[in-house]
This record gives structure tokens, sequence and C-alpha cells, in this order.
DNA sequence: CCATTACATTCGGATATCCGAATATACAGG
DNA sequence: CCTGTATATTCGGATATCCGAATGTAATGG
């Protein structure tokens, strides 16, 4: 995980959304993103494969769901990155209160 | 500045670079970014323009150059996130030696 | 078995991004 | 003026990225 590597995969909106929820809340299933983002599920789908290859989020499968959460070995200074982005991330991307659902 | 803004002008080798360096050496001209970068200067002065629209960095011309530095408006949070880059990218892009010039 | 739910993947095309080459501008010195 | 240096911009084309639509897979429940 390089610093390019990094910011390439939080360069887009989608993605920076789903790291930052996920970043909230622990772990997040897909379904749930799905609903939250109101992307279609293969866009969710694609850019979850994305950071889970490029080592920002770890899988972990459930019956049939599957939940994603930040990898434990993130470097330190892409967890201070992540923390630094939090706050304004979540300004500019507010949760509508509708949306704020349980799992599905 | 937005975060997905931020990441997105940090989402390109020659950009991140340019920023790293520009941050590490307070002010830096263009024409010692094409020096040390060893890219072309349009393509150096492409990405600068680019910086500079966004707000990331300022400038200031002195005779025939001109001098780019981080914008002092910048926002904590995004301060924090080229802090926490810095290091990294630093391994990631050393610096060959016989690079450390003066200016031209 | 069959249907449904949750999720992943593949394929094509649209769009965005990046770069090389050429050109423009501005200034400094002879 | 004319030349050289420093920088910016424009224009195509190549490449990368993103997305919609369709399809695949795995598990669950009847």
């Amino acid at each position: 995980m390089t610093p390019l590597q990094l910011c390439k995969c939080l360069a887009d909106e989608t993605r920076l959304k789903i790291v930052m929820r996920v970043r909230q809340h622990g772990e997040l299933c897909v379904c749930d993103l799905v609903d939250t983002l109101g992307q279609p599920q293969p866009t969710v789908s694609r850019h979850l494969a994305q950071l889970r290859d490029c080592g920002l989020l770890a899988v972990r499968k459930d019956a049939q769901w599957v939940y994603y959460r930040l990898h434990e070995g993130l470097p330190q200074w892409a967890q201070e990155v992540l923390q630094s982005l939090q706050a304004p991330a979540a300004k500019q991307f507010p949760v509508k209160p509708e949306q704020r659902s349980g799992c599905c």
C-alpha cells in the first residue's frame, strides 16, 4: 500500500463514501452499502473488489452475507490519512435520515 | 477544497511528487521541479495548473521565475493528510543525489 | 428441485485523464 | 530588435476509468 495507491483508491466518490462509512461503522455488509449509497449493486461490488484488492478493506463471510471492514494491517500513516478525511468527508456526503437502516 | 478533490489531485504520481516536494522545500520554481522530476516542462506545467486551480498550491512570480508553494488557506484536515503522506511518499519517490540541484 | 436473496464478474461502450508535440507569452540581456 | 530562458496553453490521440446490462455463483428456504 503506497501513498499513490491509497490516493487513487479514494479518488472516486463512491469508493471514498464506502471507506468512510465502513470506517465509521466498523463493519458493513454489501446490501447495507447498496441501500445507503443509492448505487446499483454491481457498481458497489466492483468498487469493493478494488478496495479489497489494493488492501484497504478486509472481508468476512457469514452465511449469505459478506461484511467489509478496514484492513487491520493498514499502515499507521494510512490510518491517519483516513482519520483526517473523516470529518470533512462526512460533511461532504451527509447520510440522509431515511437511509440509516439496519441490514437488509 | 473537498476530500474528494484533494484525493483526485494526489491520485497522480507526478502531482503527488510535486506536492510532497513543494511541501518539503516551502517554495520551488518550475524549472527546479522539471529537473527533479525528469518530466517534460509542459507536463509539469499542466499538473501545476491543476494543483493551482483546485487551491492546493499558490503562486509567486519573481522576474522570469514562477514559484509554487502550498496554499496558506489549506484547511487543517488537508494539511494533516499531506503530513501523513509525507514520510511514506518520500520513501516511495526517493530523490536521486545528482538531482539535488539548486535552481536553474 | 426450485425460487429467492446476496454478491461477484464479465463485456462494451462512454467518458475522463494523461501525455507528446507544437505553439504562445513574458521577460532579460546583448 | 533579436535571442535565449522560463513558463503556459492548446490540440490530438492514446490510455485508463467508470458504468449499465447481463450473467454467474453460492447459500437459504420452501
